[in-house]
RNA sequence: GCCCGGAUGGUGGAAUUGGUAGACACGACGGACUUAAAAUCCGUUGGCCCGAACGGGCCGUGCGGGUUCAAGUCCCGCUCCGGGUACCA
């Protein structure tokens, strides 16, 4: 064929290179192979040993995929392909996280059924996830609103309700043992997880205002239904009780702290106020240390083990009583990290909300402290925390007895001090405790000295090392030695106990919501009954509000009392509550029989490396560990840490491009003009801009207050852009997508590009500007296999020494950094690769089918084409991973930098087999080394084999 | 405030156990091809200095110290940036 117009000259080069490297061919081809073989589908098998890799699941939002998404799924597909050609039997599934509040809301705008916009979007993200090439066993597909999916998500919840936390054994176990003991022995002499408040609540109820706790076999007994119900859900795991919530009478329903700002909705802006409701909660608190402890099995990152940590929160310390003045009998519980400060305590202060507080408050300072109750009341939990931290608190007029000098303490009130954690009560030590004694300062509060050598005026001293004086028995010792002694010395004398506390509280496990899991329970008389035997499945409704008497969207429902109680619960679980066992369901998805067969969890095991965000920390994190404890507890699995080895993905920021108007004017500026102007800063859509110049006519086209904008153009008559990397968004006109970039470049190019862009771990910039790098390696690769004809190259020669040690040394590479998991590296190591072999014109078979196996993980598509133009056999998602052979990497010299006295000065080339001895003959007979040394005699050579050499003097 | 990260060319980043800092890319600049442009290919590209050139020198991994034959890497003291987060008793 000849071409001797430009025209025809254009379309050959564009037919080459078309023919050179078919992305969107090859692709489709392989796409379509793969899903008719069936090509990743898992099975159990006894012949290999397993790997489970798996992505945090998407929730299938409305905008679909964004490039950030697929960041974390290219490299957990990598490593499961990688692990796949290694042998292992690999098992990477995906789903949806598909029950959530964005479907909802679109619901009530739209009256849509949400199942059908989760549908929708669920097909949209499936569409893009397969442009990707992921190997994914779509066969195991879960979706959290699936009922075949929730209805195990309800037997668990079914479980969790029937069991409670027995401390002796240290396990859940069947509540039914605890009635069992209730009915013989009461609840002494046993030591069950038990909600302090919910009991005394029932006690009192249903067993007389005396209770205080215990209750005898005959008390239990003598209960009724309803009060062995209410007793019972102070031990469930799962359990009803009356939680403190932010509610928003306007929207009908709970809103998390974050939902409200300055005590308005975040959406809508109306009044949120604090208020008990009755809620189901979860008691993960039993489970408080075995979380904590067992963060040491797993390969986390520090930083997120840290998070969990300071979530969970544990301290120790003691329990200690103050009696309250003029008040017989009445004692004030304070729980204290440092006992060994007593004799420096000199008030005490409550919570507002503590109850003791308007039985003890004087009746002088009644108004001052009901005024600053209800001050309190009004700011939401975030506002007190986020407050100006100047002290505020009002006196209570009482006084409480100091256990060991019988001195008066006055007792006050402060918002500083949170009802919800420890016993809502602190015991102020001004001396040693920052916020105490900033509180003294305010309130002119006595600040006595309990450390050696400080002065009291200048803040408090919590230095663990400070020296103990007016202490009694303790004085003289460091704190650090006082603390055990202090404790051990009131606990013997009756005045404290020791006491472990933690932060982390009960999760709250209902929401006023729709789209999520029906509850499996049903109210007898009041008394709530878990529903068994099968999925309660979410009603129709006729509209996804709360009703008008406040009841959730669910109470709209009719003909939903599917058990026949007296009514149904009309909550459902949040979002968490299918995340949190999601992994066990890809071992066995369509057990009608079962959440997941027992052999099917023993097989697959623990997720062996697990790749999501890391803004999960303290949520699905927590929450999956503790269900799956519960369920290791209940011998229903094997392995008590979901995650054996967790890699949290880094932020994909956007880099935005901005246009500058002149004020008050439709004149943009260009951005090398911008500061001889007034302007104004605004975003321009990314699409418009291309190497920071702006396309005019498509700028004017793109809005129309824009349609008739002027431009002051730099001296080469262009309008550049300014740029700025920021979060990717919508309303930054920011957001790459990446079926363009799939389109334009193919999905290797892209999987390989998003893995270049860094590590892993790190928030980085997008910036598609080195994409055409990563593409032109693949086109490389593929120019190695054939001409520009489309010619295959690929001959059986014997390939040259160069070539070897180009693909061995790659090969050494990419496998080394796949196992320490570093993405990014092993595609610069391709890229020598290619760059070496085409340098030493390879075109033998016995390098490029290795070679196409190894860029497999990365490029699937044109690594199957090159390995079928190969002659290997079926696919390359099976070739056997390629082993380098060190023989083929030996070099026959070694290049030494020659050092003196640390700087380099020349290279010094050795044979490869030179003994240490040898190297330093030859350098130190070597013409410039004498040169450099100009007659000193060095004092010390140094030779390290195979690096460099250092010579001192 | 506390906790966890981080800071390396114009840009993204590499340097795995202390052993040639800047791999691999992008961008920029110069050149080839082309009537031209695009594409492609080749070359240069941390800064400063000496030299006509071959070549050579000095400085350089946020800042200030230190350890070492040798420090981006280890130690001490800071600065700045990012993320998380508790008036947690």
């Amino acid at each position: 064929m000849h071409f001797h117009t430009p025209l025809q000259g254009y379309l050959r080069g564009h037919i080459a290179r078309a023919m050179e490297y078919d992305f969107k061919a090859i692709e489709a081809k392989w796409r379509a192979r793969w899903t008719a073989d069936a090509t990743y589908t898992a099975e159990e098998r006894d012949d290999k040993t397993k790997y489970y890799v798996l992505d945090m699941f998407p929730y299938p939002s409305g905008a679909g995929l964004h490039v950030g998404h697929p960041l974390g799924y290219i490299a957990s597909d990598v490593i499961a392909r990688y692990k796949r050609q290694c042998g292992f039997n690999v098992l990477h599934p995906q789903g949806y996280d598909s029950f959530g509040l964005p479907a909802e809301q679109y619901a009530i705008q739209t009256g849509q059924h949400p199942a059908v916009t989760t549908e929708r979007n669920i097909s949209r993200y499936r569409q893009q996830l397969d442009l990707l090439g992921f190997s994914y066993d779509w066969s195991r597909e879960v979706r959290t609103s699936d009922p075949e999916y929730y209805r195990w998500t309800q037997w668990i919840f079914g479980r969790l309700f029937e069991h409670g936390y027995n401390r002796f054994s240290d396990k859940a176990e069947p509540i039914s043992a605890l009635i069992l003991h209730f009915e013989n022995q009461g609840n002494a002499g046993q030591d069950w997880a038990v909600g302090e408040d919910t009991l005394a609540e029932a006690g009192h109820r249903h067993l007389g205002p005396d209770f205080i706790g215990e209750f005898t076999a005959e008390d239990w007994n003598g209960l009724d239904a309803q009060g062995k119900s209410d007793v019972l859900m102070a031990y469930r795991l799962a359990y009803l009780a009356d939680s403190e919530v932010n509610w928003c009478p306007a929207l009908g329903t709970v809103l998390a702290n974050d939902e409200v700002i300055g005590g308005l909705s975040e959406r809508g802006g109306h009044p949120v106020v604090r208020k008990k409701m009755r809620q189901w909660m979860m008691r993960i608190t039993a489970y408080a240390d075995r979380l904590l402890e067992s963060l040491e099995d797993i390969d986390w990152s520090d930083s997120i083990k840290e998070v969990q940590r300071n979530w969970i929160g544990r301290s120790t310390g003691a329990q200690l009583w103050f009696s309250v003045e003029r008040h017989e009998g009445q004692t004030i519980e304070v729980f204290s990290t440092r006992p060994d400060t007593l004799h420096g305590a000199s008030f005490l202060v409550l919570a507002p909300e503590h109850p003791l507080v308007s039985e003890i408050t004087t009746a002088g300072q009644r108004d001052a402290v009901e005024a600053y109750q209800t001050e309190t009341a009004s700011r939401s939990e975030r506002e007190r925390m986020a407050g100006d931290r100047g002290a505020t608190g009002c006196f209570t007029g009482a006084h409480a007895k100091h256990p060991l000098s019988g001195k008066p303490m006055p007792i006050w009130i402060a918002d500083y001090v949170l009802a919800g954690y420890g016993t809502g009560a602190v015991m102020a030590v001004p001396a040693g405790d920052q916020r105490d004694w900033e509180f003294a300062k305010a309130f002119g509060l006595d600040i006595p000295a309990i450390f050696e050598g400080h002065n009291t005026d200048e803040g408090a001293l919590t230095d663990k090392d400070a020296v103990l004086c007016n202490s009694g028995d303790w004085n003289g010792m460091p704190c650090h030695a006082a603390l055990p002694l202090s404790i051990d010395g009131l606990s013997k004398s009756g005045l404290a106990t020791p006491k472990v506390n933690h932060r982390l509280r009960d999760a709250v496990f209902s929401r006023q919501r729709y789209w999520g899991e029906p509850f499996p329970i049903c109210y007898v008389d009041n008394v709530p009954q878990l529903i068994e035997g099968h999925a309660i499945l979410l009603p129709e409704v006729d509209a996804y509000l709360p009703t008008e008497t406040g009841e959730p969207p669910l109470a709209r429902a009719e003909n939903w009392n599917v058990n026949h109680g007296d009514r149904m619960e009309y909550n459902t679980m949040p979002g968490w509550a299918g995340s949190s066992w999601y992994f066990l369901r890809y071992m066995d998805p369509h057990n009608p029989d079962a959440f997941c067969d027992r052999a099917k969890s023993d097989h697959w095991g623990q997720v062996d490396l697990y790749i999501g965000g890391a803004e999960h920390g303290t949520g699905h994190l927590l929450y999956s560990r503790f269900w799956t404890k519960f369920l290791f507890d209940l011998d229903l699995i094997g392995f008590e840490e979901p995650f054996a080895k967790m890699v949290n993905q880094g932020m994909i920021l956007g880099r935005s491009s901005f246009v500058y108007r002149q004020e008050g004017s439709n004149t943009f500026v260009s951005f090398e003009e911008r500061k001889a102007h007034r302007t104004q800063r605004l975003h321009v859509d990314i699409s418009l801009v291309k190497n920071d110049m702006l396309d005019l006519d498509g700028f004017r086209a793109w809005r129309p207050e824009f349609a008739d904008a002027e431009f002051i153009l730099n001296e080469n008559g262009e309008y550049r852009c300014g740029s700025e990397v920021e979060k990717m968004s919508k309303s930054k006109f920011n957001v790459e997508n990446p079926d363009d970039l799939v389109e334009r470049y193919g999905a290797d190019t892209l999987r390989c590009y998003e893995m270049f862009l860094g590590p892993l771990e790190q928030a980085k910039p997008w910036d598609t500007q080195g994409i055409s790098g990563v593409h032109g390696f693949l086109r490389k690769l593929n120019r190695l296999y054939r001409n520009a004809d489309g010619e295959t190259l690929i001959h059986d020669g014997e390939p040259s020494a160069e070539a070897e040690r180009a693909l061995h040394k790659a090969i050494k590479k990419v496998t080394e950094d796949l196992e320490r998991l570093s993405w990014n590296t092993v595609v610069s190591a391709l890229m020598i690769g290619v760059n070496e072999l085409t340098e030493a014109k390879a075109h033998e078979r016995s390098v490029l089918q290795p070679l196409a196996a190894l860029v497999a993980p990365y490029a699937p598509h044109i690594a199957e084409e090159l390995w079928e133009m190969c002659g290997g056999n079926g696919s390359v998602v099976d070739a056997e991973w390629p082993q380098w052979n060190p023989e083929k990497l030996v070099e026959s010299e070694v290049n030494y930098p020659v050092q003196f006295n640390g700087k380099v000065r020349f290279q010094l080339s050795t044979p490869a087999d030179a003994s240490p001895k040898d190297v330093e003959a030859a350098v130190m007979s070597d013409d410039r080394t004498a040169q450099q040394l100009q007659g000193r005699t060095p004092k010390k050579v140094i030779v390290v084999p195979g690096r460099i050499i250092n010579i001192v003097g």
